[in-house]
DNA sequence: CAAAAAATGTAATAAATATTTCATGTGAGA
DNA sequence: TCTCACATGAAATATTTATTACATTTTTTG
């Protein structure tokens, strides 16, 4: 059966390059409810996932089970294994807020999620995407969301002061369109889709498949659709000490990728920024009266 | 079904008093399980506690479930709601155990650099700002520098989700002049400027002083020269294990001044976005056909 | 653009499961 | 000791469920 030590979702996340589309919505169903829906009948799960009963039992076979129960045997064990302990489930009372400032309670929450997050991100998609990005022959292109529309800006922000041939997308439906006539094989597309998923990102992003570019995904645990297109899928936690999703996770994944490209890129880079600095010393309208700033970034 | 805000467990344990000797045997094995016994067969569960499958039957319809079914789709549910977070955390194949890569050391420092700015953000001034962004009848301008002006993006942003009366200050020249005519005494000036310092950035700041609006400043340890003039100062680290400066606190920062803008105005804003989001359903063409996610905010 | 291969769902089938019925066992009170 | 009410399980049954075989659709490839 599984190995000591690996847990299902591991085991899920490895096959799943094997994996049909169909299938790999049955996952995403599956990760989208912390495999909670594993319990359900298959015919649920089916359902639930938007596929039929034998895609589902399809799916099974190919993570390496016998058969549904012997899936949710292993699920059983997987999930006990990780449940709170029974004091803390029926001890606590409603009104058990210990901890004190709002702020004390942020800190810890947020220091969390990042050690979640960095601890959790595939080793080899991170490598692999600072390689794409530090290759200067690609052209790179970032987009978003409503939301995150914020982190391809900052992500293309970084990327500009590090090498040529990047492109922020513009979030407006014309700004797509445009996008698309430019891609070419050798072009890279990096984007940013968190929940709840829009469908104009992913339709984007099908169609940026289509044209033969590498998409890299940034999406949170419960994976974007667009995953089952993207060569790489990095996720990022969303949990907040509040009623919205945090991005802070994803900012701290996208310096982490800039700082990995610094390493790579070196004194290429750096003669860059050297030169962007000098440019703007002589043309910006800002920062003329008071030329003393020389460092390597401004806010 | 179950009530809100009761657990299955608690279910039960009401229901002691009505059980048989054998149909708490059935209890017994289930809370000796954390629960997961539950997720067992009729027959299997009813072998665990050495009692008849008929025996599991009626106890099941005796804490006042329909049947079988209805119980593991309640379970599921209830197990759900406590699983710890998800699969992270014990994941990671053997191979990748932390150790020296970018992503480990990444994670520590931005999790020890969160920590330690909200560890030392000023309670008073973090709880005054607060309250100045949540009294609605007040006007919030929100600006940055180049790379600052992000955040005052996504800052207004949340703004705006929560409440009237919020505006997002161009960042251009232009755009900095008009936002002048239009401060008046009554007004919010929240301001980012993290080192360097900006010049035309302290410029804008001290004409909004001299207009009487209250200054809210977001700086580092250095502290912009606008501290001089702000009503309130919230300093964040930007130490960052790159040679740029993180923005990632100051994100961490700007999500806990709405968490805690959400607990301030409570009702209000929850009727605010419900509205906005009414208004988004009508008129935008994306997200029409993935209404699963769940979540509060967009990406 | 056609042919082949892959993916996926439909329908049939076999297995298992929950549930009901009913007989047996157990203990309390006359 | 008898009886009655209750608890419990064995066996039968009706239902649900997983699985297989096959047909249809979609995608890929030459």
């Amino acid at each position: 059966m599984t190995d000591p030590g690996t847990t299902l979702g591991d085991l899920i996340h490895q096959r799943t390059a094997d994996l049909t589309p169909a299938e790999r919505r049955v996952a995403r169903t599956l990760f989208a409810s912390n495999l909670m829906a594993g319990f359900d009948t298959v015919a649920g799960l089916a359902a639930r996932s938007n596929v039929s009963g034998p895609t589902v039992v399809r799916f099974i076979g190919k993570i390496g089970f016998a058969g549904y129960a012997d899936f949710q045997r292993a699920l059983e064990r997987d999930v006990g294994a990780r449940i709170d302990s029974p004091l803390r489930l029926y001890g606590r009372s409603p009104s058990e807020q210990r901890g004190d400032h709002l702020l004390d309670i942020a800190g810890i929450s947020f220091a969390e999620g990042l050690k979640l997050t960095f601890a959790n991100l595939s080793r080899a998609d991170f490598d692999a995407v600072v390689a794409l990005l530090a290759d200067t022959r690609r052209t790179i292109s970032t987009s978003g969301g409503r939301f995150t529309q914020t982190c391809a800006e900052l992500l293309h922000a970084h990327l500009y002061q590090l090498r040529p041939r990047t492109r922020l997308i513009a979030y407006t439906p014309s700004g797509r369109a445009d996008a698309l006539l430019d891609l070419s094989k050798a072009d890279v597309f990096v984007v940013f889709d968190l929940r709840r998923y829009q469908k104009d990102t992913i339709a984007l992003a099908n169609a940026a498949r289509k044209r033969g570019v590498a998409i890299v995904l940034v999406t949170d645990p419960w994976l974007s659709p667009i995953a089952d297109i993207a060569d790489h899928v990095l996720t990022v936690d969303v949990e907040a000490p509040s009623p919205y999703d945090s991005m802070v996770p994803c900012i701290a994944l996208i310096e982490a990728l800039v700082a990995g490209m610094v390493d790579r890129l070196g004194d290429t880079s750096r003669r860059r920024i050297t030169k962007l600095e000098r440019l703007r010393e002589g043309y910006t309208w800002d920062d003329r009266e008071f030329p003393q700033g020389s460092g390597d970034r401004e806010s």
